[in-house]
RNA sequence: GCGUCUGUAGCUCAGUGGAUAGAGCAUCAGUCUUCGGAACUGAGGGCCGGGGGUUCGAAUCCCUCCAGGCGCACCA
């Protein structure tokens, strides 16, 4: 069984439920026409011209084909001097009409092309046979007056209406602050999210808080925590230290008492000195309320548990705020314990016959469904493992009401995917509705050096101090955005501060204030301008590229969505500000004292920059950056 | 060893089987500044990791090898 979890562009079509792209997913791709906009009424009527075009041929007895096997494609030449759009059809027909040279088969299609179309303009035969098609340019222009009629629903579509998806991402374990490793996966799930709603879906953002009782790493946490809130109060604490040596070392106190005795610091304690942070927060609040001992007993460690918990998750809600990011759902994993949930679902799975004991513990049948071997469900000290709560907390997703789960994870999760589907599965549910998207991994690098030990060793680097507190919102955000999730990244803090205002970002935002700027003039000056609007005078060579590249915008939100990659995005707003930028050298748009634009012309351009500045701020919109109005 | 992802310009990376493989940064050379110079123009730089195969056509699909990341628990 080949098991596959790459995007729909790797789908390889043997359509069992491992392939991560699901059947609504795949009629997303293939039906490309829906996307809304100017673009899609163009490529309707280009494919049936075509289409009669091949039709009439064999009418006229030049091919023997059936036409119901036509499917006829229509791409965007990267070279515009190979026309508005071009296909293949004819190198395709090779095959079917047994004629052996397709530029033959080109021309042919060429001669039965209707010559009185409002829309083509005229039809080339290229290279091997591509069919080049020239349009009539106002096509172009009625891409500005759409925009102009939609606003800020320019690159809507309904595509996705019905769907009700839930997107759940970051879930970083509680332990820690969000890591500027996090960030890729944040500003993914994000723009995902915005980029379904644009498209008509539903879409709820979540953030699962592993909190459940049964893990070790809350209590180690909340004991490491309790340490230095003691150390505070004034005990010294033995440290350990990785080292060359290996040798402990000895913290003193801070607090006005010296106490005893000394405490020691577990080897595989929390290090990190937000855990500093969170113990002097606590004495600011309590006091010494939980002096030696009784911080280390029953209820001291049960108060520190739950305050740690509560003040690294609010730590962690403000982070991604500060990225831009709210979620509507913040799951606690141990509300599932409490509910009763993850019971239930055990029985269920009891009952299914989907579990079985064995060596005092009980097992999922997991590799009946595609795992590689069966997992433990209960462990054989009678707790519940990871996988039954997973399990319960997807089946508790679908009660909710979504029809469409996406979980981001990172791709040292990779090995989970299988069992986590075999989990739903056994619960009785459909997992093609299911799908885990795996980032690659984010390398940290400080100064040229890996950035190795994470959270116990106290390594964090810390996605909003470390990196939003010093380059900004908007360029950390675009940065993650700039490459697809699948590509390994490795991320130099110090470098990313360094070349922060060579950040493409200010490069489109840059753009956009310029659009801005040409707007308030002529709203705050008296400029000569025509009241009626010719954009047919819209020719110049950098004033079409510009409407070229407008008139992109729909289909490119529709793509970024489908395949998942928001990255398309990013590269599409360097390409328009780029293109802005030409336009802006060589087309004035307000005329000025020398009389060097018509205000016919003047007003047509005007009209131009508007519509692009919309298409700006709807992109930006998107990606959750700013679109400044002055920089 | 098994699984999986990645390998494209000096660096970071785009590239939905199509035409001469692109962008940003860096380097070098220009523009000279009437609507915002955070700009524009140009140049250099590539056996698309290697080798087979499928196809009219392959960076893209298949096989294989090489290199690197990640995973392979009664941890999450």
């Amino acid at each position: 069984m080949v098991q596959r979890y790459a995007p729909i562009a790797r789908w390889n079509g043997s359509g069992d439920w491992f392939v991560s792209v699901p059947a609504w997913r795949l009629d997303k791709i293939i039906d490309r026409q829906r996307v809304e906009g100017v673009l899609s009424v163009i490529t309707d009527e280009l494919t049936a011209i075509i289409q009669t075009a091949i039709a009439n041929a064999c009418g006229a007895g030049e091919f023997a084909l059936n036409l119901a096997d036509l499917t006829i494609k229509l791409e965007k030449p990267a070279n515009k001097q190979h026309g508005d759009f071009s296909s293949n059809i004819a190198l395709t027909l090779k095959k079917l009409t047994g004629i052996a040279d397709s530029r033959e088969i080109a021309h042919t299609i060429v001669k039965f092309l209707p010559t009185n179309s409002t829309l083509l303009n005229r039809a080339e035969v290229a290279g091997p046979g591509f069919l080049n098609l020239y349009l009539n340019p106002d096509w172009l222009h009625n891409t500005l007056t759409t925009i102009q009629e939609l606003k800020a629903g320019y690159g809507t579509s309904t595509g996705r209406e019905g769907q009700n998806i839930l997107v759940e991402f970051v879930s970083a374990n509680p332990t820690g602050p969000i890591s500027v490793v996090n960030g890729r996966a944040a500003a993914l799930g994000d723009v995902l999210c915005n980029l379904f709603v644009s498209q008509g879906a539903k879409v709820g953002r979540e953030f699962y808080i592993n909190d459940a009782l049964n893990s070790l790493q809350l209590e180690k946490f909340a004991f490491s925590v309790a340490l230095r809130y003691l150390q505070e109060l004034g005990h010294s604490v033995l440290v350990p230290v990785s080292g060359p040596d290996d040798n402990d070392v000895t913290e003193p106190g801070t607090g006005e008492t010296s106490a005893e005795p000394t405490l020691e610091f577990p080897k595989d304690g929390y290090r990190g000195e937000y855990v500093r942070d969170i113990a002097r927060d606590i004495v600011i609040e309590i006091g010494a309320k939980y002096a030696y001992p009784l911080a280390l007993g029953a209820e001291g460690m049960a108060y520190f548990r739950a305050a740690t918990l509560e003040k690294m998750v609010a730590t962690q809600r403000r982070a991604l705020e500060a990225f831009g990011i709210k979620f509507d759902t913040w799951f606690y994993e141990s509300s599932l314990y409490e509910s009763g949930a993850v019971d239930r679902a055990i029985r269920l799975l009891r009952e299914r016959n989907m579990a079985y004991e064995k060596d005092g513990a009980l097992w999922l049948r997991s590799s009946e469904f595609g795992d590689e071997k069966d997992r433990v469900l209960v462990r054989s000290n009678e707790k519940a493992t990871y996988v039954a709560a997973d399990a319960a907390y997807h089946d508790n997703k679908l009660t909710r009401g979504y029809n469409h789960l996406i979980d981001i994870w990172g791709a040292d999760h990779h090995g989970y995917v299988a069992r986590l589907k075999a989990g739903v599965a056994a619960l009785g549910h459909d997992t093609s509705h299911l799908e885990i998207v795996l980032t690659q991994m984010v390398s940290l690098v400080r100064d040229g050096e890996a950035v190795i030990g994470g959270k116990r060793k106290g390594a964090v680097i810390e996605l909003e101090q470390d990196l939003i507190d010093e380059v900004g919102r908007d360029a950390a955000r675009f940065y993650f955005l700039l490459n697809s999730y699948e590509t390994p990244a490795t991320v130099d803090v110090e470098l990313a501060k360094k070349q922060s205002m060579d950040n493409p970002v200010y490069y489109v935002q840059y753009a956009h204030a310029r659009l801005c700027s040409i707007m308030q003039k002529v709203a705050d000056e008296l400029t000569v301008m025509s009241s009626e609007i010719d954009l047919s005078l819209l020719t110049h060579p950098a004033e079409l590229d510009v409407m070229r590249k407008l008139a992109d915008y729909p289909a490119e939100v529709t793509v970024a969505a489908d395949l998942y990659a928001p990255h398309r995005l990013t590269r599409y707003a360097m390409e328009i500000a780029g293109i802005l930028n030409v336009f802006y050298e060589n087309c004035r748009v307000i005329s000025g004292k020398d009389d060097l634009v018509s205000p016919e012309l003047s007003r047509a351009r005007l009209e131009l920059v508007s519509s692009a500045r919309i298409v700006i701020a709807n992109l930006l919109g998107l990606l959750g950056v700013s679109a400044p109005q002055k920089m």
